[in-house]
DNA sequence: CGGGTGCTTGACTAGCATCAAATGTAGTGG
DNA sequence: CCACTACATTTGATGCTAGTCAAGCACCCG
């Protein structure tokens, strides 16, 4: 049962490699944008660490709307639930690239599972007071911010997600979105780049902090 | 160091007794609505079990603003930390009972903190999803239904929270708290009884699912 | 060139916040 | 017992914010 979940997992990744080898267990996986890891309803066998890009989780209503829980981006773990059975779907945002640790490998490799628990509990504590805090443009501000702070050093990023990403995961409007962003740039907070305006480039972060407090 | 935290934790719960005998530790505490059972800023030293009654998980935003992350009812865990340090505050919303687990003890008592930490999470992230389904009525019929659930049975309880706690629990003003119970009343899907019309009668259970779809 | 996709902008509307006031209840002091 | 205050809830009037619907633009690819 447990083999066989696997292949089903595997049949939804049809891109990935094992490795460079091609033949050794929970190496790295790589995935192309929108792929997907694992779905709703899949029997959970593995959590991920992101290695490289971005992943989405999320969830879908009984409606079709989909919900955003959270970005993981480089370093940050995804995967762990409370029961045996996927409660959310995983997917790339980008090229991406994880690396999965089956349950079996679990015990052997030291991971802290109650840290990497906490950390995600924080996470999504302190999302609920970003969305709460309704203003769209001070979500979008906090966005940025959080999406800036995986880059330190950097003042120009690659954001990765598409506006209906953001809006997903805001709780806004694709609209509404954009138009933020078109106030963000007025304000001379930021300048957005590339063909899908996604690259951005921070001009005053503190600008943008106040914003997001 | 330990130690003398917890005399400091202890003098912002004036009213507590320890259990019957009043001189172990570690043994239930009683609780006066409102009371603080630990502020931002405090080392974290213990985690809790809610026995009876009901406690309110909040931040403060730099602008005063209240933003209530959970509440806690019998049963349910709190003060659980990433850090050693309270990242919020924890009070009794009413006459309550909660027994605290000291750090050292932790180790003796078989806790599964990572089974806690989980259904912690679990509860966070849907949170997340209520709110972003805006709609007034469709959080305030979910915060009706959340507790609810916590009265397996009975059609009538006693919701303890006021408008405010509610309010700043869902992300909207206290007015629009009442106006959605109004609308809950009108369609003759609660009643509402007490003095501070807190007791809820539940008349159309369904119905009242149906809105938090 | 035409069609598809993703982003942006405009006009209009619905829903919630805000400000203000009324109601109901309890407690206090004359 | 009644006037007065204090507090929680409710209701009403008004304005603003974000959603909705619609259109336009930029880019890519067959």
């Amino acid at each position: 049962m447990l083999q066989n979940q696997t292949i089903v997992k595997q049949t939804t990744v049809p891109g990935h490699r094992y490795g460079s080898a091609g033949t050794a267990k929970d190496q790295s996986i790589r995935l192309k944008a929108d792929e997907t890891i694992y779905s709703e309803g899949e029997h959970a066998l593995a959590i991920y660490q992101v290695e490289a890009g971005a992943v989405r989780i999320y969830r879908l209503t009984a409606s079709g709307q989909r919900y955003i829980l959270s970005f993981c981006g480089k370093g940050e773990w995804f995967g762990l639930e409370t029961g045996n059975v996927r409660t959310d779907f995983a997917e790339a945002v980008c090229e991406t690239c994880i690396k999965p640790f089956r349950a079996n490998q679990v015990a052997v490799v030291p991971i802290d599972l109650l840290h990497i628990a906490l950390t995600n509990l924080a996470k999504a504590q302190h999302k609920q007071l970003v969305i709460t805090e309704q203003s769209a443009l001070k979500r979008v501000a906090a966005f940025v911010y959080e999406t800036a702070d995986r880059y330190p050093g950097d003042c120009e990023f690659d954001m990765m997600m598409s506006r209906s990403d953001i809006a997903d995961y805001l709780g806004l409007t694709v609209e509404t979105v954009a138009r933020c962003f078109t106030k963000l740039r007025e304000k001379r907070i930021l300048c957005l780049n590339g063909k899908l305006q996604r690259i951005v480039r921070l001009l005053d972060r503190d600008a943008l902090v106040a914003l997001t407090i």
